[in-house]
DNA sequence: TATTGTTATACTCTATAACTATA
DNA sequence: TATAGTTATAGAGTATAACAATA
């Protein structure tokens, strides 16, 4: 019973696509705030009034905690965010956005929400329909396969 | 007349959001395949039998020509990718796959078109409207704004 | 002993500027 | 003179291994 997945497959297929033709901007577009995309990814997920451990970071990336070292020693050095010595447990730090970074944060967010020409020309229809599908596959995270 | 585009704007926020959930994985990956992630894009974009340009690929990846001068000779120097010269231009060169990247190609694509659990886990009825809505974003990409 | 973050090191990715060969 | 690709160089991203401080 294997062919019930070829809706998935090709709407994959799609995304995946689409992924890769909307990434080739974004480099350009952290540039314009001199900031490099993995700055700018940090940038984001450290949300406003809510500090986050580096490993936590680390863990979220995907990647290696020593290269979160770098990567917070350069967004620090620009006075965009802080480290924190965690009271609870002193191996840890955790970071904070500082003042200027709160507000770069949101002057990014507010550029990357406008979305390309070719979703706003989706009939009215379809968006909302869209929108509807999409939530329900960022919800389906957590649950488990059954 | 502006509210128009709100459901376009949080379609736009639901597929950042699920890209940058996605993304996490890709680099490990491509590790499978002792590829980087540039790496494993460049191998995608050269289709078997169609040789590309440098030059077009480095505007593809919109990055710097020289950048494609580095990822095309550890491609080839692992085999995987091939220099021509073109016959018209002799300025110009072509890329091509070898048979080893043509085999390592359709491995990878293999490998990726599995859709994450959550994609799969839509209704039937969700997933052939989400291959629809998306086939409409990806077409929507060449016509003018009017 | 195990864990959190840092340092040292090495390789890849990326851009800029200067260069070579062609057009 | 302009264009396609290369080279030299420098900074950023990434992983591995060894290390310090703390648990």
């Amino acid at each position: 019973m294997k062919s019930t997945n070829s809706d998935a497959c090709e709407a994959w297929k799609l995304l995946l696509k689409f992924f890769f033709t909307q990434r080739a901007g974004f480099p350009s577009l952290a540039a314009e705030f001199e900031l490099s995309p993995a700055q700018c990814h940090v940038l984001h997920l450290i949300e406003p009034g809510r500090p986050l451990a580096m490993g936590h970071l680390a863990e979220t990336l995907s990647c290696d905690a020593s290269n979160v070292t770098g990567l917070v020693d350069r967004l620090e050095s620009r006075g965009l965010i802080r480290r924190q010595a965690s009271s609870e447990d002193r191996r840890q730090k955790v970071l904070e956005l500082t003042p200027a970074g709160v507000r770069l944060r949101a002057t990014v967010a507010e550029r990357l929400s406008n979305p390309p020409e070719t979703l706003k020309r989706l009939s009215e229809t379809e968006q909302k329909m869209l929108v509807k599908i999409l939530r329900h596959v960022l919800q389906n995270k957590a649950e488990t396969t059954k």
